[in-house]
DNA sequence: AAACGGTGTGGTATCGATACCACAAATTGT
DNA sequence: ACAATTTGTGGTATCGATACCACACCGTTT
């Protein structure tokens, strides 16, 4: 690959004068603008991106820091950014955490030094230490899915959504409704689900029993295990059961057909997420679509906005979502 | 961010000192490695990637070319990828390509300018102008899923694969056997798995109907459909549908349940690719496992031994399979 | 005719690091 | 004691681009 510096020369410009050609800056004529352009597609020459950004401290990548890249949710979220992203011409450095809090610090310093030009964030744990990180980086932000004062948000409804789906359940009849959740740790999907779950029961009224509250973690198998723990410690079996995602919907409902329980006639089952199997299952499952590409793409085009207005803005998306009443309730 | 003039003022020693401690190469006195060091820790100093990416001609950066990220093959094999390749210190810059032929070739030019150190490609169609575009690459490239000559591949094992789970539809006594595809260009997934199918039925003298072969594409969907399709086009009906992929397998298993075929009993139906969702199915699907996850840090392993050895090696790894033999048979 | 503003071009400094060489000082060998 | 290493350090060139300024050349304006 030659050099600008090369490409001068053949075309009889200077340095300077190739560069504006190929930023479409300054004044050329119309002669060397020609006589460079010539030169440029015999060679097939292409600036280096290195000495670019060296320059203009400009690289044309974001980094987007997700908790893992295996699930749906994640895959999903970062198709949508890069949807939006590549549109733009930029591209997608990713940086995996595996739940792990020091690598969520240790990537957002990574990502600093290469010179991203700017950071989606999917967090999950939401402590001090880290929001105190995220607000001395020098980078454009976006943070996705929790919440975190004073850098934009694109944030899904969990409070309202979770509510609607109770309502949802107390609505057709269900008295008894148990519960599956995660560690609260997990402000947005342990802590505000649950939140919004218990809160629409007491004002319905509704008893919860201590057995029917049950955590897993955030696969499948878990939900099979806390359906289990839930039946075998209830004094009165629930007729319904709120899973706080699609998989541990999923795994709840092996269970229940596993050990012939009709769903939903003996114990209906709900989600949240929307997972591409979701509408497959037999019965289809009632959850809420967050539409997690859709949110991908906010969040980038949130970052964008940022990057082009080159100050700080401080917006909150919240997201719509939809309730998908299905066959399982 | 201090730059490391300034660190060298700061411990007065000159840049090339500082450069040596960073890098651990070359002669430097105990006492300025220690001044240095202090230096660095009380400013927090970082290298600029950019300058010494400029210099060394080393990003640490591996390009990824997937088709999505948002299928289950997809992200596993890039969380494969990501695993390994972060524990030797690389980053993934993801770039997909929506199936668009142009756009692998255009990215893998993006890649080559932005100078990442290797290329990990998951193709799908495999075309001459790629072929000769990725021969003519100067940086180390290794393709998973697709046979190119001359370069490492990451095979899976599609024609045996799919040769042993025809065998297994026959040993359990089927005769008469569906068949959901999809697109022959894609050479490992649509025309292999197809003639290993065929060929193995022949071989046991098993007469294929016409319209026991169908055509679908990547998602739910068009299982259900083909399934629809084959059993409205066929003369006798078949006992058993082998999928090529586990989507492919769910939505026919969708259709037959819809429209009271038993599973297995009246129809049995397998899959191809051990979803996470297979085994969580009623019935549990039978399918292959290609342990994608493992292919992909194969792959990056492999990619990492070009990298070090410094000459291209064309070492081709084909990649065992499992057949989870289930209960949808 | 002098002054002026718009065009077009090249030269030089710079971004922040490493490579490489020159050279001084310390150590070793004979 | 002197040459030959080994060790330690700094200076300069370089990677490949852009930023910015200086200047030359025009045609207008006063």
């Amino acid at each position: 690959m030659p050099t600008i510096k090369e490409i001068a020369t053949m075309a009889s410009v200077s340095r300077s004068t190739v560069s504006r050609v190929l930023n479409d800056s300054g004044y050329v004529s119309d002669e060397a603008r020609k006589r460079v352009e010539q030169v440029i597609k015999e060679t097939g020459y292409m600036p280096s991106v290195q000495a670019k950004a060296l320059r203009t401290k400009k690289t044309k990548v974001i980094g987007v820091i997700v908790p893992t890249i295996r699930t749906e949710t994640s895959s999903r979220l970062v198709a949508g950014m890069d949807y939006i992203l590549a549109e733009a011409g930029y591209q997608v450095l990713l940086a995996t955490t595996n739940q792990e809090r020091e690598k969520e610090l240790e990537f957002l310093q990574l990502l600093q030094t290469r010179q991203v030009d700017g950071i989606i964030f999917a967090a999950t744990n939401v402590e001090p230490t880290l929001i105190e990180k995220i607000n001395c980086l020098s980078i454009p932000i976006t943070v996705i899915g929790q919440e975190i004062d004073g850098v934009p948000n694109v944030l899904y409804d969990d409070y309202h959504a979770a509510k609607d789906l109770t309502q949802l359940l107390i609505s057709k009849g269900h008295k008894r409704i148990g519960f599956i959740g995660v560690n609260e740790k997990d402000r947005a999907v342990g802590y505000l689900r649950k939140k919004a779950f218990l809160e629409m029961m007491k004002r319905a009224s509704l008893n919860v029993e201590t057995g029917w509250v049950q955590e897993g973690i955030f696969d499948i198998h878990s939900g099979y295990v806390a359906t289990e723990k839930m039946l075998a410690y209830s004094k009165q079996l629930p007729t319904a059961i709120f899973a706080v995602t699609d998989r541990l919907a999923i795994g709840a409902m092996q269970f229940l057909k596993q050990h012939n329980y009709r769903v939903p006639d003996d114990i209906a089952v709900v989600g949240i997420g929307a997972s591409e199997i979701s509408e497959h299952l037999t019965p289809a499952l009632t959850t809420v679509d967050y539409q997690y590409e859709q949110a991908g793409r906010q969040a980038a085009m949130l970052l964008i906005q940022q990057l082009n207005v080159k100050e700080s803005v401080t917006k909150k998306i919240v997201l719509d979502y939809r309730l998908l009443d299905r066959d399982s309730v």
